[in-house]
DNA sequence: CTCGTATTATACCAAGTAGCTAATTAACCG
DNA sequence: CGGTTAATTAGCTACTTGGTATAATACGAG
């Protein structure tokens, strides 16, 4: 279909992936733990669409254990897009330095937690 | 229409215009510029719009300079997107090790070129 | 084996996206 | 003004995506 990267950056163009994600990060959860904040929004068979998504871009590895699918997080991709992402370091500084200069006596950011 | 961070992703996701951005950061090029390389395989207008979608995500920044429309790179939203990352920092780390410990002794990966 | 729960698969529809060609606007140059 | 270049818009088709409803499969408990 597609190349590693483009398969990564689509399957995270999306607020509930990205969510799921988040979630996953908290460790390994069944598909109805992970579609659960959602089934207000969406049905299941919504979420397990989203889920195979995540799963072709190699970002969510599903496991078997009876009818179970406990689902953990890959984070292996994201090195690709970590990597990608290195070669426009110094253009994100510079746009900071355009944003203004006195960001740059606060030398590092907060780490912040995604919503 | 969507968040800053999907839009910026679902930009991403896709070569062409990564490879755009790539051009981009070797300095400011009119869009028949950007558009040489794709020509082959693209019409103008088929470049105007993948533009389009850069600069609604404000990963492109066009000016005016008589006829033409000089585009200029925004890393910006990029940053966003390493703030987002920064919370996978770890299992990135974690992703490697279960790949297998043999890779920790080569400590870098060699630089790639993106299509 | 049968029932209930967890999960996946199929079929379908609405909406969005990517590409094309053709036509249009905008600005310059002679 | 008329011609040329740069860029965009419009209108079309084909494909993909996000969602639904419904059916099918898999497993554990009785």
């Amino acid at each position: 279909m597609a190349d590693t990267l483009t398969r990564t950056f689509s399957a995270l163009a999306d607020p509930t992936r990205r969510a799921m994600l988040a979630r996953l990060r908290r460790g390994e959860a069944s598909v109805t733990e992970l579609a659960e904040p959602f089934l207000a929004q969406m049905t299941l068979p919504g979420v397990t669409k989203h889920l195979k998504v995540l799963e072709k871009a190699g970002l969510v590895i599903k496991t078997r254990d009876a009818q179970w699918r406990p689902c953990h997080l890959n984070a292996e991709p994201l090195r690709d897009v970590a990597e990608w992402m290195d070669a426009y370091r110094e253009h994100m500084e510079a746009s900071l330095d355009r944003l203004g200069e006195y960001l740059k006596t606060v030398t590092t950011h907060p780490p912040k937690t995604e919503p």
